[in-house]
Formats: C-alpha cells, sequence, structure tokens
DNA sequence: GCAGTTAACTGATCTATATCATGGAAGCTG
DNA sequence: CAGCTTCCATGATATAGATCAGTTAACTGC
C-alpha cells in the first residue's frame, strides 16, 4: 500500500488574502445568481460589495451576532457550524468558491444562527442586507436563484436529518466522505483528494460520532485501501465499493 | 392524577372536504405572502388556484413524484415525511392552515423530496410551479417573503440535526414536544393540548428514537405530571418544568 | 534537526438505547 | 356490546458506539 504520509494539501500560506477588484468581478459574475446581468449592472453591484481576508481559523462571524451582512465565498473555504456545549459543535457545511452564506433574506432572523469559520486562509465578499433586498428587489429573478439556493440547503439538510436518524455510524461516515467527494474532490493520481483540512473531529462533527468512532471507521477502510488518509487530509480511492456501501440493503 | 383516557381531538369526520371560494379567499389573505395585495389582486391570485379535499390518512403526493405544484392547507392538518426502508421513516413537519408546502421554488428540483400526508380530513389549495413562478415574477417582495419561509425551515432543520446530533433521546423528546406545542398547541383547562393525532411512533420518527423508547420516557413524564397522554394525543400540563429539562446543564 | 504540540490510533470498559416479546387498553365496526 | 384492530406499556436481553486512558505519528517553529 502506497504509504504517502505527507499531506497533499495545499494549505495557501497563513498570510491574508487582498482580493483585487478584477478578482471581485470574477466570483460574482461566476455565481449563479448574477450570470444573467451584463457587465455593466455587474460593476454596479460589484460597487457594494466589500472584501476581507481571513487568514487559517479565524472566525468571520459568531452564532448569535446581529446578522447585517451576506457573505460569499471569493477564495478559500469556509466552515459553518453550530457550536455546541464543551466542545460538542455540529457542523453544517463546508464551503468553497461561490458559496454564499449570513444572511441571505433581507429581513429574515436578525442574528446569525450558526458560526462562521475559516478553514485556510481566504477572501470573503460581502453586502449588507439592505443593500442586497435592493438588488433583488431589483431584479425578480435573482430573487428566485436565491430561493432556489435556500431549497437546495434545506434538501440537504432534511437529508441529513434523515442520515442521522436511520444509518447506522459507518455508513454515515461513507454518505459524508461522499458528498465531501463531490463537492471539494480533486482528482489526482491517487484518488479523489478531499481537497480541504478535515480533521476526524471534523467528521465526527458532521456525522453525530465520536472522533474515535471515525477513526476506528476510518482505519478500516484504509486497511480495505478504500480510501487513504493522514492528518487532515483525505483522499477517496475507491468511489464504487464506497457506494456500494450504502446502496439499499 | 385525571384519568381522561378519551381523546379529547376533534378528528373531524373522515368525510372529504369541500373548499368554498369563500374559504379560499380568506386563506389566501391570511398568507405572511399575500398580505400586500389588494382584494382584486388577490382575486385573481385566487383564480390560479385549484382546490382538493383528503380524507384522513390519504396521500397528497409521494417522494419521488414529479414536483410541479405548490400547496397550501387551508384546513386540516398536514404531515410531511420521507419514506425509509420497512417502516423507519423520518417525519419531517406538520402543517396546518396556511402552511406552504410541495415545490416553492418554480425550477428548483424536479421530483419531491418528501411524502405529503393528510393526518386529518383536509382541504387543499394548490397552483401550477409556472404559475407561481409568474405570479412571484410579478410581485419581487413575494419572492422574498417565500425566501423568508425557507430561511425558517431551513433553521429548524439546522437546529433538528444539532439536536439529535447532541441531545439524548429524554431531551429530544422534550424539545420536540415543546416545538409542537408552540405549533399546534390549544390552550384548554387541562393544559396546552397538541392539536393533531400524534402517535408513539409518530414522536419516534421525529425523535430518530424507537416507539419504545418513546412510550417509556412519555409514561415518566406522565407519573411526573409533567404532561398527560392517551391514544393519539398528547397535552402539556407543566410548560415550565419541560423547558427546565433542556436548559443549559 | 530537535522539542513541543496537535491529531490520530487503539485497547478496555461501560451504558444508553435498540430489540424482542407479550399483555393490555382504546377506539372502531357491524 | 362483542369482536377486531391498532396503539401503547413494560420487562428481559443484547449491542453499537461512547467514554476513558494511554500511545504513536505528523506537523510547526525555533
Amino acid at each position: 500500500m502506497n504509504k504517502r504520509r505527507k499531506s497533499p494539501i495545499q494549505m495557501i500560506s497563513t498570510e491574508e488574502h487582498h482580493c483585487s477588484i478584477d478578482l471581485r468581478l470574477k466570483i460574482l459574475g461566476r455565481l449563479p445568481f448574477f450570470t444573467d446581468l451584463n457587465q455593466t449592472q455587474l460593476k454596479a453591484i460589484n460597487q457594494r460589495f466589500n472584501s476581507l481576508g481571513f487568514t487559517k481559523d479565524e472566525y468571520i462571524y459568531f452564532s448569535g451576532d446581529t446578522s447585517e451582512r451576506m457573505f460569499v465565498v471569493a477564495e478559500g473555504k469556509i466552515k459553518l457550524f453550530q457550536p455546541g456545549f464543551e466542545k460538542r459543535n455540529v457542523l453544517l457545511n463546508i464551503l468553497l468558491e461561490g458559496d454564499l452564506f449570513g444572511n441571505l433574506t433581507v429581513f429574515g432572523s436578525s442574528t446569525y444562527t450558526d458560526t462562521a469559520q475559516s478553514l485556510t486562509s481566504s477572501c470573503i465578499l460581502s453586502i449588507s442586507s439592505q443593500s442586497f433586498g435592493e438588488i433583488l428587489e431589483e431584479y425578480p429573478s435573482l430573487a428566485i436563484k436565491s430561493l432556489q439556493v435556500m431549497e437546495k440547503r434545506l434538501i440537504a439538510a432534511n437529508k441529513r436529518v434523515f442520515e442521522i436518524s436511520t444509518l447506522p455510524v459507518e455508513q454515515r461516515i461513507v454518505v459524508t466522505l461522499l458528498t465531501l467527494g463531490e463537492k471539494l474532490g480533486k482528482k489526482t493520481d491517487q484518488g479523489v483528494l478531499i481537497d480541504a483540512p478535515i480533521s476526524r473531529e471534523d467528521l465526527a462533527e458532521m456525522t453525530a460520532a465520536t472522533p474515535e468512532s471515525v477513526s476506528r471507521v476510518m482505519k478500516q477502510f484504509q486497511n480495505n485501501g478504500i480510501i487513504d488518509s493522514g492528518r487532515l487530509w483525505v483522499s477517496i480511492l475507491d468511489l464504487a465499493v464506497l457506494r456500494k456501501l450504502v446502496e439499499i440493503e
């Protein structure tokens, strides 16, 4: 078996990013939201965004803070979680370039219900909820698109409730790895590398399990050659076998 | 202890409902969606809705059906769930008068991800996703309102993931009872009656537990005088104590 | 390259909750 | 109201996974 114990993940430097205007325009143009707009409209909207750099592990906002901004990941990986008592957090989502977070609903709830933390160094664009509201009013198609983003997340959240409720730990880990592979996977000569620094504890917080249980299951998968994994990284070697582990039985 | 073993719940007849135009207008006018519209606009929109009656236990749609309609509960209680293998369902939500369900996103996913079943006899209004889309395009404020509905549900779903992941069965049952009381509670001389036919199995499907475990916990709560409960009904006698059971500890 | 730190592994034990099995009560039906 | 069906209660037993504790391996910074 390949004994590659060094992490294959690009952790980018811990230096702060600075997001250029160019990068901002490119990111905004790529968003499903804004694909219908022309360059002029895009530039006008771009004016209303701020950009901010974050270092690894830095917090963007905390659960309970008054929520007055909508954020877009321009570069880096962001983790959203609900903090629990004494380290018992629940990891809700890992976001990458182009993903929206924060207050998407203009006049919805008044405080953030989750905490956002930068997993790598990152560049984040943000806009005040008020400005965002004005944009939505102006372009109704954008509101419908945000509805679709919300729906996707609601369906994902319900799927997760279902999985936690009905599957044993091993299968919960499998579906989580598959989802992560789908979203963050980079094809390499060593299989599908999950391109974000994910710890056993992170996986535990995603699967409603303990780090120890995750460790045991992951080790077993490694021994079977289904995955390869080390400190803060995971690579899926055999997708087919992994998928089979959760098929109807 | 009060030994009221007869069900206090109004089960309405198992006859089909028929929704009058009057009822339809009243329901639509009450929706957070449509509160901004005047009578003429409301009447125009009302035209585009169908109404349909369902008997107790009847299905409105199944998970996997192609989703081309948005629904509104006009009368009765609807349960949404994800069907699992061999009776291991997961109950997602219980809806009452005024609640929306089905395809809220116009051009989102193409099949329903849950199954909708009438808990009582009920009257349901529905509109094609296309018509609904046209309405949203016409009134951007409505799209923003649906965004808020979606956000509320997403937050609730995430809260549930958190609870299932971090709380023991007893506390999961408590938070579920509190939520049900909040949403479906009717103040009576016998405490807050949860005004829907909820079985131990339903509660189990809401709390990721087994009916047996639910039964044991509920019995214990009855012995402590916190709740009263019988076949297909639950009443909360002591809200304060119930709340205390899930406070930080 | 070495010391210190954090993450991952692994064995032993414990426990909350599932499972299995049975009996009993509430409501419904003719 | 007798008989049937469905829901609920409850005891005995089993077990997945948590907890506790100690070791090992990878990365970080001087």
